[in-house]
DNA sequence: CTTTTTCCACAGC
DNA sequence: GCTGTGGAAAAAG
């Protein structure tokens, strides 16, 4: 199902390479439907790295857009930081969940509009 | 409710 | 070492 990802007793593994990483990571944003978000944490915990690791191998994407970096959000719910065409750009990261169907309520996307991704992985 | 402080884990300088 | 990240959680206001 998901490439360089292993299930044990209940938690998720990497193989460890970094571009095994990237292809789980990948694998993962593929996940989330259209009009959901996950967060940075979320991401962290399946993933054995730290929230801002996260961010960081996002940002290193080669191909966002076809890469949903985007459905990804702060643990907050605010959107978080986003970078297009080495451009900081968190207003477009907004636009672009906003058009997908995610809610928001003022600055934050509303919680309805999360998706329960450990909870799809491991039950 | 908001802002600030502390911690984070790594890369680059 | 210090600084900067696409962050989090707790503390303070």
């Amino acid at each position: 199902m998901i490439p360089c990802l292993e299930l044990n007793n209940g938690s998720l593994r990497v193989a460890d390479s970094s571009k095994c990483l990237k292809e789980a990571l990948k694998a993962l944003l593929q996940l989330i439907p259209l009009g959901n978000v996950t967060t940075y944490k979320e991401i962290g915990n399946l993933l054995a790295l730290s929230p801002r690791e996260v961010g960081k191998l996002l940002k290193g994407n080669d191909e966002p857009i076809v890469v949903p970096c985007h459905r990804v959000v702060k643990s907050d719910g605010r959107v978080g930081g986003y970078t297009f065409r080495s451009r900081s750009n968190s207003f477009l990261k907004e636009k672009l969940l906003r058009i997908e169907g995610v809610f928001f309520k003022g600055t934050r996307v509303s919680s309805r509009s999360y998706y329960g991704l450990t909870q799809e992985l491991l039950g």
